[in-house]
DNA sequence: TGACCTCCATACGCTTGCGTATGGTTCGAC
DNA sequence: GTCGAACCATACGCAAGCGTATGGAGGTCA
């Protein structure tokens, strides 16, 4: 790999943090992935705090551009059944996640992490809510789902869990999804 | 605080990863936590190693001895119930989890979070087939409620959740134990 | 009092990773 | 072909944290 662009670096930066941790995310650990230097890296960035952001901001685009794919679903309990199926399906994105919150200690990617959360949170609340489904309940099951999402990158993680995916049907019955309207 | 043990290290080392993360379990900051100076710590520990292990030692025998406590509940609903109870009540040992399953790529840190969640699991799935639940539909809703338990915990850092008592009630019901046998 | 043991403070060497300085390579313009 | 800009490699300075060396404070026992 020759010469390598910025947008390069942010997306083998978010390739690090994914596989190995937010500490990962840096100068030298995503050279080497790139197969350059330090060299490469200080033409296209300040310092690693650019490369953080710049992850940090692919990373909530790539959340945005997922949930603006799932907005053209009209119906929504073909929409929750598609988002929670996409959720467990892809394991990259809830173990960015994961690390991310870890790392909450940064300022910076609290606040992203913050900002990302809740509008994940609000579109799954608002689609419980199209469904019919009391405010409040809708609010407790959609922080409990997504809790189990979180969670359940984190006994991934450790190697007691094999195949999240069988956690869709789980997850669609606690969503109150299990009887079609 | 003059003199300090051994324990207090390891005490201070726990309290360290529950406050400040993995990353805080280490010999300045630990040192800086009770007072002391490094020349403190290599008179009682070899090295970092040693102290990560005792704190690690530390979680897991604490660990040990809830379950000890829980285990002499003999009604499996109300040990049940209790365990929920406590589980969510104090955030400290779901933040420690946290901390620690998000450190496991150090193997040792990976082999104890590894056991106590197993054994943590394996507590959990053996209650629930105590109350006749059928064992695969025991271990989904063992995973999905220690996920639960784990994701709060992340909410809970970045300030998405006040309360995770609230959630005793929910995770009472995924556990179907809403109704009383 | 003096010898001795336990425990801790201070000062230093060593490694790691960030950031800088500087020189080299590639490629299009002309 | 050569000139300049874009891009990268290498070598270095510097801070932080681990581990070591050494000496000193406080207590005990004779």
């Amino acid at each position: 790999m020759g010469r390598v662009s910025a947008q390069d670096w942010a997306r083998a930066a978010l390739d690090a943090l994914a596989d190995d941790g937010f500490a990962a995310v840096a100068v030298e650990p995503v050279a080497a992935r790139l197969g350059v230097t330090k060299g490469s890296f200080y033409w296209h960035f300040a310092n690693r705090r650019k490369l953080i952001e710049a992850a940090l901001g692919l990373w909530e685009a790539d959340s945005e551009q997922i949930i603006a794919n799932l907005w053209e679903i009209t119906d929504p309990a073909r929409r929750m059944r598609t988002l929670l199926g996409a959720a467990f399906g892809d394991p990259r994105d809830a173990a960015i996640a994961f690390r991310l919150i870890g790392a909450a200690d940064d300022p910076a990617v609290a606040e992203v992490a913050r900002r990302v959360t809740a509008r994940r949170l609000e579109v799954m609340r608002q689609t419980l809510e199209e469904l019919g489904q009391p405010p409040d309940l809708a609010r407790r099951r959609v922080l409990a789902g997504y809790g189990v999402y979180v969670g359940v990158a984190a006994l991934r993680r450790i190697g007691m869990l094999d195949d999240p995916a069988e956690f869709v049907e789980t997850a669609v019955a606690e969503m109150g999804l299990d009887l079609p309207p």
